[in-house]
DNA sequence: AAGAATGTTATGTA
DNA sequence: CTACATAACATTCT
């Protein structure tokens, strides 16, 4: 489910609907019990999203880092929290609302040192003011690599997905599978920028959407599920029409189009 | 109802 | 260092 742009939605979405007051934590399922015990009744002060994960920060250095992973999931209750329902690992609950966590694959107390582990293993997150594309650029340019691995590699750039790394390729004529050192600077600038603007339009939408009007021929909000994108888990390009190869990479599936990319 | 999926880490082999 | 493979873990949807 969750690539950067869920993630620094959630941020978002939980500074406004928990920070500022005291939160009650709880563990309804028993796995984070210790780590709920030492947020309850402390005040949420700050979401920070760096690439897929996220920092809750509390007083006196105390961070919760949540990584949802593949399956984790974060539902939001506004008003009177209802009963838990299935396994929920973590559930925050201010004064105007509740979230519920569930499935993640990380969801810990971290204290500073951890925490500074952490963000100095991610490389630049797109959708950060603060990012620094030159350090994607450092790695990517002298890598043999392939640019798909480099692009999903989150010490190289952090938030980017498989629907993310499928659809800005494409968009860029990138072929997934060409060394990061045969990516020239102007490619590699583009390829930044339309990660960025696509996590961006991620954010907004709540949904990765990444064809636009023009090629879709209909307003991007009426867009039917299943041609949102351009390669991603089509069997033929919504760009050019050609057929689509799918493969593994990794460990994950990969998409392209052999005519728009190479 | 098996299998796949917007993910990461750790480990082992070459 | 790199590539490549395997496994573990989480949950929902078809």
């Amino acid at each position: 489910m969750p690539e950067g742009h869920t993630i620094h939605r959630a941020a978002r979405k939980h500074a406004e609907l928990l920070g500022g007051a005291a939160v009650s934590a709880e563990s309804p399922q028993g796995r984070f019990t210790d780590g709920a015990r030492e947020i309850d009744g402390q005040v949420l002060q700050r979401v920070d999203a760096h690439g897929k994960h996220l920092l809750y920060r509390f007083p006196d250095d105390l961070t919760l880092h949540v990584h949802l992973g593949l399956f984790g999931r974060f539902l939001t209750h506004r008003g009177a929290p209802p009963e838990p329902r299935g396994a929920i690992r973590l559930r925050l609950s201010g004064p105007d609302g509740t979230i519920d966590l569930r499935g993640p694959t990380a969801c810990e107390l971290m204290d500073p040192p951890e925490v500074e582990a952490l963000l100095a293993r991610l490389g630049p997150d797109p959708l950060r003011a603060d990012a620094d594309p030159e350090r994607a650029w450092n790695r990517i340019s002298r890598s043999t690599r392939p640019i798909g691995a480099l692009v999903m590699d989150q010490s190289v750039l952090a938030g980017v997905g498989n629907v993310y790394r499928a659809e800005a390729l494409l968009v860029q004529g990138i072929h997934p599978e060409r060394p990061g050192r045969e990516v020239t600077p102007a490619e590699f600038d583009a390829l930044w920028g339309t990660l960025t603007r696509m996590l961006q339009d991620g954010v907004r939408a709540g949904r990765i959407i990444t064809v636009s009007a023009e090629d879709a021929g209909m307003p991007r909000s009426r867009i039917p599920r299943g041609e949102r994108t351009y390669v991603y888990r089509q069997s033929t390009c919504r760009r050019c029409g050609g057929p689509v190869r799918d493969w593994q990479m990794d460990g994950r599936r990969a998409w392209a189009c052999p005519t728009c990319q190479s």
